[in-house]
DNA sequence: TGCACATCTGCAGAACTCTTCATATATCGA
DNA sequence: TCGATATATGAAGAGTTCTGCAGATGTGCA
């Protein structure tokens, strides 16, 4: 066992400068982060996956998820202010997009592993 | 605009109707949410993302994210419950590995994404 | 102009998350 | 067996997040 210059213990110090190295900066990380965090609550996934094929209104997305128009408006806000998604208006309508195709790759990746998942456990699929 | 079952107002039944037949169940969505969900947090994905090379210690995970060890134990523990790292113990240390293929698509996907930002974007990079 | 509709936004409460502190468990070496 | 080491765990507090509500904004139609 060592010591770094922190005075922490460390099992194999080599390895850890290595993973060091490599790793990203704290701010890819945190941006990133960001990302998956957005994808990680289950009311924006389904939004964010309704979008996979195209724009559609807010009302439309608020009947798809289940949410409030409210609670719809809130999260394309949030989408919206990290570019993950764009709109565009047309008259009283405001028509959502995911504009982000590093998000796009994640949802196409993470919708093909729900279907792949069914294929193994199809009793898991919905009824 | 019409009125759905439940006396919602659509734009685009029709879309509205594809899309639904085409997303995934909500088990489905939930369980993908968590996983981004998991991936969310900047110190647990560091924590995953130092364990994209192998399997590495408590305390060498702890100096890599400058996390506590209890709070890289708790870290670890989120992730074991769902079964994204997997652990070998030998003697006093726990080694943790990287342990589900779907989530390393998605370290995998992420990091090249942040590598090819700096490509584009230099002086993003950490000093 | 006035009203209805679609969406947006600020606020406040409820729920959840993450960290720290204190303590517990387990292993190793003397 | 005892003490040190490595990790795990429970509880609690600070901070964050999400939703509904109420009201604001902006558009279209009569």
């Amino acid at each position: 066992m060592q010591l770094d210059a922190c005075n922490v213990r460390l099992v194999d110090p080599e390895r850890v400068a290595s993973v060091n190295a490599r790793m990203p900066g704290e701010e890819d990380i945190a941006d990133t982060a960001d990302v998956f965090g957005l994808l990680g609550d289950p009311r924006r996934l389904k939004l964010l996956v309704a979008l996979l094929d195209g724009e559609l209104c807010v009302c439309d997305l608020a009947a798809i998820t289940g949410l409030s128009e409210s609670a719809t408006s809130h999260a394309l806000r949030l989408l919206r202010a990290h570019r993950v998604v764009g709109v565009r208006r047309d008259g009283r309508n405001a028509f959502y997009r995911l504009d982000d195709a590093h998000v796009r790759m994640l949802l196409d990746l993470a919708v093909a592993h729900t279907e792949h998942t069914d294929a193994i456990h199809p009793e898991r699929s919905e009824a």
